[in-house]
DNA sequence: TGCATTATGGACTGCGTAGTCCACTACACC
DNA sequence: GGTGTAGTGGACTACGCAGTCCATAATGCA
């Protein structure tokens, strides 16, 4: 594959991973691709043989690194409960600018993809699970320096703030409001903190 | 309508909900609905003239009254620790002998309706609501008779035990297993507890 | 420069599916 | 028992969309 084929095939993923953003994967068609790359019909097919089923499934690659390479930025040095709350604040008003429409962008792709492309839900369940480890090394960190329960099962802990992160977005996704997604990461924050060791020192 | 009329609507309208749940609402065509029904093209849009949009609506509010009917079930009562416990339990289970396909029935398809129809959108959001105030009146419950410090806000309470419901199995359904839902459950109850007045007395 | 390989354009096919139409049947009510 | 309304059957239409094919253009390489 030439330089020029790379750079296509590269604006066809970008722009396809936009598009599955907003619209979702179903509602999202070659033509909708077509339009947003200038690519022709036959290049999606030429770069993505299994067509548009291989095409979503490296989106869903592409989208994850998306999305953990944002946490990665949230979440670097989470080792404090400061960042914990400052994390909580950027999700909650990331949800808000987009009038909390779409959800957690790799939710709602598995949610999608899960019982209708089995390749596909075992990228999304890895996806999960590097977002889980990214989770779990912030609170042993936290962990190791002492401000946190050394018997606290993080791995467990980590999964669980995922499910109320993941939670909490389908139902602001639902309602058009951040409430129930402020009301689950809260929650999550505050049982998390009952296990601290020395009371967090930023709060009442 | 005649007594015929009501008795094939109905029919309709129950075999279109289990089918929606079991493979998604994108997935029914009207062909599986007449299959299932024995029910001709045009007495779907005689009774649903809307097509299949107000049926999915119909269905949408159906499914609703399917799943608090078996909360209800489960949660009467909900005003003592056992009881919620009982309630992880069973919902862990009923997830595994589903072999942890199609997430929650509700939230699925909350999820695949709630960028495309936005009249589909408020009956699940209604849906929501109404679940919340279940388990919101449970936990009320307990509070008054002292097993929760007053001063919990019940309402918020309610609204993340239902994210890390719904984000759990949203994970589990990604995962094939029940881990994260537990995982969920756990922590939520957890942190339930520690708002407890007296120590939940049937635990360690 | 010439040949092979890769990239691109766009017409064409086929299929699944929602939705329409009209003829026919059964039932309720007078 | 006749008449009208509700119920039923199924062929037919329209259309969006995935996927195929082949011709042409650009690019890399010797």
């Amino acid at each position: 594959m030439t330089r020029r084929g790379r750079q296509t095939r590269t604006r066809i993923v970008e722009a396809t991973a936009d598009l599955v953003l907003v619209k979702g994967v179903r509602a999202t068609t070659l033509d909708d691709i077509r339009a947003a790359t200038g690519a022709s019909r036959s290049q999606l097919f030429h770069y993505f043989p299994g067509g548009k089923a291989e095409l979503v499934r490296v989106v869903a690659v592409r989208q994850t690194e998306r999305v953990l390479e944002a946490q990665r930025l949230l979440l670097d040095r989470l080792d404090t409960w400061e960042a914990l709350h400052r994390w909580r604040d950027a999700v909650v008003a990331a949800q808000r600018d987009r009038q909390c429409a779409g959800g957690c962008p790799l939710g709602s792709l598995a949610s999608e993809v899960a019982e209708h492309d089995e390749r596909a839900r075992a990228l999304m369940d890895s996806a999960f699970d590097q977002w889980q480890g990214l989770l779990t090394s912030g609170l042993r960190a936290m962990q190791d320096r002492g401000e946190l329960r050394a018997d606290a099962g993080v791995e467990d802990l980590a999964l669980a703030l995922l499910a109320s992160l993941q939670g909490g977005l389908l139902l602001a996704q639902t309602a058009r409001t951040t409430k129930p997604l402020e009301a689950a990461l809260d929650a999550a924050l505050a049982h998390l903190e009952s296990l601290a060791l020395r009371r967090p020192t930023h709060k009442a």
